[in-house]
RNA sequence: CAAGUAAAUCGCCUUAUCGUACCGACAUUUAUUGUCGGUAAGGAAAGUCCGAACACCAUAGUGUAACAUAGUGGCUAACAGCCACCAGUCGAGAGACUAGGACUAGUGCAACAGAAAGUAUGUACAGAUAAUGCUGUAGUGAAACCAGGUAAACUCUAUGUGGUGCAAUGUCAUGUAAACCAGCGUCCCGAUGGCUAUCGGGAGAGCGUAGCACGCGCGAUGUUGGAGGGUAGGCAGCUAAAGUUUGCUAGUAAUAGUAAAUGGAGAUAAAUGAUAAGGAAUUUUUGUUCUUGUGGAUGACAUUCUGAAACAAGUUCAGAAUGAACAGAAUUCGGCUUAUAGAUUUACUUACUUA
RNA sequence: GCUCAAGUGGCGGAAUUGGUAGACGCGCUGGAUUCAAAAUCCAGUUUCUUCGGAAGUGUGGGUUCGAUUCCCACCUUGAGUA
């Protein structure tokens, strides 16, 4: 399949992101965090994902903007294993927990350490 | 050359692969998906400090309050912006900076020191006089009789300003929601008509006009408060603009007129990215070429000349490393302010110091 | 995005017609009391120092003889807004 990540993958109402931050479960790998809810909405896309830098860490515009593109290439170029292991919907929301910067092959390493973990949580 | 001053410009580039947003075309299905093509951040997009456009509030009114501005003249849609000139301060200079109206309208304030801080006049000395703060000098202090100082003190003068901001506003969808509870109010006269009805006039609790008053408007299916319900979408507003560049004309200039050319982001948990290769700028470092200075071996010589090693600065070529600062559109413009590695151009200045 | 507010020792919080900055409380340090501790009482507590002073109210400027106070710019923190 396509190493895609467009409109209809990202998470954007407000509705499921709030019973996600409510409901949702976490694994940490620092400096990434994810947080997972099994659901369903009206959509064949399997999982809906987001991505989020605080404020609070990191003040100007320019390195959050930075740190976002680098989370969802990321996240775009190591997805394929999930799609093809899960079976239900899931809602996505990936946090950026660290307080410095850092580069794209430290984000793409642990981002595929996260997804692993994730699959061993949802299979046991 | 060096050190500076002012103004202006630029602020990484190229290719490949994978991907993002919007628009258009085609195909597929009407949920969408795919292919191709086009477009996609800045000089400050930032701070949100001024000024406007635009939208709504009542048609956006009058007085007063409040706030803003402040040399003179001009420019502009407008401005706290810009230009020119005057004055003052700083600098050796090119230049830079200035909230730069009024204390001869009134009121207030002035710690400490000082006899005294605005109603003046103590002490010492000198001078003058019939006599006297009548005259001068001394000390304190930022300021001591001078129409004193202070208005980024009240105030006065001149000019200007209605308020709220695209989360404005309109519309679709959702919701029993023009619903429920409490307070106040729900009136009178005339005409038409067979009464309940309609029209006109008056009164009217309260509400709006976001300081106050007047005025104006709404006003009985009213108005104020309470307690609750729904949505957290979609669409429009939403990107063509007081635009930019060049020439000519007017003007010292800001700017205006005119002709030609050029130009085109529109997201909304929020697009413009990732990887690889190459190239330029920069800085560091190694070797190397040349020049200059310090230095003074050596030789000639005798008021000098020659000038080795070593050191320092610049510079030529080659190699290695480094691989760009501040920073991300959120209704749109004009400014201001702040951040900014480095590069380029033009004009101008030069006291000390060096050649 | 838009619109506002605040900033003073380690902490909370005073001090405003512009005139000695750090009241008051909490905390901390030392002492008294006690076999020991708590409670209580007393003293000290912005920083530097050559011990005479100097700096200091988020930062940098300005007005003034003099600024926590008035004005301007910036920084940080917080609030409101469909």
């Amino acid at each position: 399949m396509r190493l895609t990540f467009n409109k209809s993958e990202r998470l954007k109402s407000k509705k499921l992101i709030d019973t996600l931050f409510n409901e949702g479960k976490a694994i940490k790998v620092f400096p990434l965090k994810l947080i997972y809810l099994e659901t369903s909405y009206d959509s064949s896309i399997p999982i809906k994902t987001g991505v989020s830098v605080s404020k609070r860490n990191f003040k100007k515009a320019v390195d959050r903007n930075r740190l976002k593109r680098l989370l969802r290439e990321a996240y775009r170029l190591n997805k394929v294993e999930l799609f093809n292991k899960i079976t239900t919907q899931y809602a996505f929301m990936i946090l950026y927990i660290g307080k410095d910067g850092t580069d794209f092959e430290t984000v793409n390493h642990k981002m595929k350490q996260l997804l692993n973990t994730f699959l061993e949580a949802v299979s046991e």
